[in-house]
DNA sequence: GTATTTATGTATCGATCGCTACATAAAGGA
DNA sequence: TCCTTTATGTAGCGATCGATACATAAATAC
């Protein structure tokens, strides 16, 4: 059915992934059509009739930034054999991915559109339900270290999750800023000295 | 010699003051002419002639909310008898002032222009001046602490302000997502973790 | 072949952007 | 009073914003 027709003339997952870099770099509302078709390659028309609006290219492409730059970051997570390894490994890629020069510095779901607005209140909202998922993501962690007996009963995992979460944030804007590779694992060591804490402690 | 021709109608500290909300709530792309107009409620020729452009105004807004909003929480840092008062103050004080319901919320230094962009760069530059100048006062603040033998002489102030000052950079974000005085109040708790292991570990 | 469907390139659309020209109003200096 | 100086309100500048109308090109269906 939907081959009919004349055939796209571009690729369209290689435009998506230019799009993702240029948003990454310049934010929702920084990024204009202009940058976009120019980094894409294509016309408007093309751009519109491929993926429907820049506000559709948007979440597709914060799509595409969670299943492609993410993966490292929370896999680890996942795959570590404790919790303590868990947190050190996805901060530690934090940092690894923060501080790439290759692409844009820090994280696209944390700085690409903090300013909430009428024309772009999904793109707000999508990004901060992407946000919640990911200190989720630890919090959940956290929870199944303490179902093991890796931690004890009584830790909070909910401010534990909302405390590493809220350093990655931080990470973000610290990466904008330039920050080397080494400033980001300060930024980890700090974090995982709140683990020592945090962990060995008891009511 | 400045106090001829017609007097201005407004009172241009209050003028000011609104356009730091603006500012602050929409960061500097996202705040346009109409908006800081009718939140001045002056006519556009009336705030170039007394600010001199969209830029200017923003250079001005940041001066301000400096002054203003940031002393609670920098006046804590100097004047706490001692270093982990000083910082657990710093970070109360954070969190208090980022989860106020009558202004946004978040810090318009951290937030208010992340993407670097050609006509933006004195912005992004002056901010990230004021995001250096904060974190250098914390290292300032440790440093002095080590001097008066509250911490010992190989504590590592650089990497420990760098992790504090980014902690504060994540509040702005988690603020910015609703989180409440509680939530952020976990996030000083994870710091203040941190703080206990990096103070009490000798090399 | 012809009809249908989808994509492309050109050339815009109306709306809004930051900003300003212009005439007028309201003050002090002479 | 008249001149100069500064501020205000209206009205609109050129540029850019996100998004499209339109004719044409290139594929399949029949």
């Amino acid at each position: 059915m939907s081959d009919r027709g004349r055939p796209r003339s571009f690729d369209r997952a290689a435009a998506l992934h230019r799009a993702m870099e240029v948003f990454w770099a310049k934010g929702y509302e920084g990024a204009s059509l202009s940058d976009l078709t120019a980094a894409m390659g294509i016309n408007s028309p093309s751009l519109y009739v491929a993926f429907g609006s820049k506000e559709a290219l948007f979440l597709e492409a914060t799509d595409l930034y969670t299943r492609s730059e993410g993966t490292d970051i929370w896999s680890t997570l996942e795959e570590a054999p404790t919790a303590r390894l868990a947190i050190e490994g996805f901060l530690t890629e934090t940092a690894k991915a923060y501080s790439q020069t290759d692409r844009p510095q820090g994280c696209l779901i944390a700085l690409g559109a903090l300013h909430q607005d009428s024309t772009q209140g999904l793109i707000c909202q999508d990004l901060r339900r992407r946000r919640a998922e990911n200190q989720t993501a630890l919090e959940t962690r956290l929870k199944r270290a303490v179902a093991e007996g890796e931690l004890p009963a009584d830790f909070d995992c909910q401010a534990a999750a909302t405390f590493f979460a809220t350093v990655q944030h931080g990470m973000s804007i610290q990466a904008r800023d330039g920050a080397t590779h080494a400033a980001l694992m300060a930024t980890v060591a700090g974090a995982m000295a709140a683990w020592t804490t945090m962990a060995g402690a008891r009511a």
